[in-house]
DNA sequence: AAAATTTGACCGGG
DNA sequence: CCCGGTCAAATTTT
């Protein structure tokens, strides 16, 4: 009955596969476990069930200890080595849960040499963020922040995924990538001409599941874009993908800022410090030496206070620190990442002397 | 008619 | 020179 197929390297690969399966599905998890943790914090106090209140959180922070840990685990275990250039879809999840986001990465000086394996895009991560030593002082200037989702629909089903971020988007460009199957489609923010926003995004198909879309959004918007989704009830019935080898085609639907905020606030949680420059591009900044003031923010736990540093040059430096973290005394992921803070060109909106204020939604104002 | 897409040219980094 | 990202004219869609 039990099949011993170990054949040195025909299992090998396959085993590999499960193996980058496992590691992003745990990925999966850990997010979405952060997102119910945020959810949580952002949930007001309710005095008639502190104690169960805090239980949540309790559940919801060993919960994501476990991810944790077992991502730890499995990253120490066994480093992803890039031999081949296999692509591992992320989820085999189908229990009705379409359209979701299934990973989001970011990277900023993403380095795509043209040598073995740079034709699946997404360098399968799962476990790089949490060691990333950001400690070095760190000037790199040249990087625009950069992050990808990627997307699975659902057949017959009305994509209400993050195909739309609740963005309007012009394409200008399409182009067949070498070892792809799929063009990628190039989109820009409408509103480009109107208002300067310099946010672009990619769509790309995956090559083997059709149903996966990698978007990767390169910038953040500046502009006001109109969240307006309550436009109707009955969201009209959008066809997926009309012709093969079409990329995306996003519709139209809803929580635009929300979205937003949602990803600002997750990138905030898996701390950061950012700068971002007048010139757009982002800025690497010293970690914030104050850690000292670990207040609780947003109702609870996690991310001390904000430090804005306003540089004489006319940049703009937002620096946060990493999260404080209460999670298993295992796994401490104290340490501060580095991620890119995607605004756009905020120079017509802020001064060298502007306040930032960060509200509980993790936006400014 | 206006707005959005298509598609080859163009351009810059490696 | 190759590859990927963008421009812009032509063309299609609304």
């Amino acid at each position: 009955m039990a099949h011993h197929h170990h054949h040195h390297a025909a299992s090998s690969s396959e085993w590999e596969h499960k193996w980058g399966s496992l590691a992003a599905e745990l990925t999966a998890g850990r997010d979405v476990a952060k997102q119910l943790q945020l959810i949580l914090s952002f949930t007001p106090p309710q005095p008639s069930s502190s104690e169960q209140a805090a239980t949540r959180e309790v559940l919801v922070q060993k919960i994501l200890a476990s991810y944790e840990n077992a991502l730890s685990m499995l990253s120490s275990s066994r480093k992803m080595t890039p031999a081949d250039q296999h692509h591992h879809c992320p989820s085999h999840r189908d229990d009705g849960d379409i359209g979701t986001v299934v990973m989001m990465t970011m990277k900023s000086s993403e380095s795509s040499p043209p040598g073995t394996r740079s034709g699946s895009p997404g360098s399968e991560d799962s476990d790089h963020d949490l060691f990333k030593d950001t400690t070095s002082s760190s000037r790199k200037r040249k990087s625009i922040p950069r992050w990808t989702h990627q997307v699975r629909v659902g057949p017959g089903m009305g994509l209400e995924g993050p195909l739309d971020d609740g963005f309007s988007w012009r394409k200008y460009g399409q182009k067949d990538i070498l070892g792809a199957k799929y063009p990628r489609g190039y989109y820009r923010c409408t509103l480009r001409n109107v208002q300067g926003c310099l946010a672009t995004k990619q769509v790309q198909r995956s090559d083997d599941d059709s149903t996966v879309f990698e978007i990767t959004y390169r910038g953040r918007h500046t502009c006001t874009q109109s969240q307006s989704p309550s436009t109707s009830s009955s969201p009209a019935p959008n066809n997926i993908s009309p012709r093969p080898s079409e990329p995306a085609m996003p519709p139209a639907a809803a929580s635009a800022k929300d979205r937003q905020h949602e990803q600002l606030l997750l990138n905030f949680r898996r701390g950061l410090n950012v700068v971002v420059t007048d010139d757009g591009s982002e800025f690497d900044c010293s970690p914030p030496t104050t850690a000292t003031a670990a207040t609780t923010f947003a109702g609870s736990l996690f991310f001390p206070p904000p430090q804005v540093i306003t540089t004489s040059d006319n940049n703009t430096n937002i620096s946060y620190g990493g999260e404080q973290s209460t999670t298993a005394a295992a796994a401490p992921p104290a340490t501060v990442g580095s991620v890119d803070f995607p605004f756009g060109n905020m120079d017509h909106l802020f001064d060298d002397q502007t306040t930032f204020t960060f509200d509980n939604s993790g936006f400014f104002s």
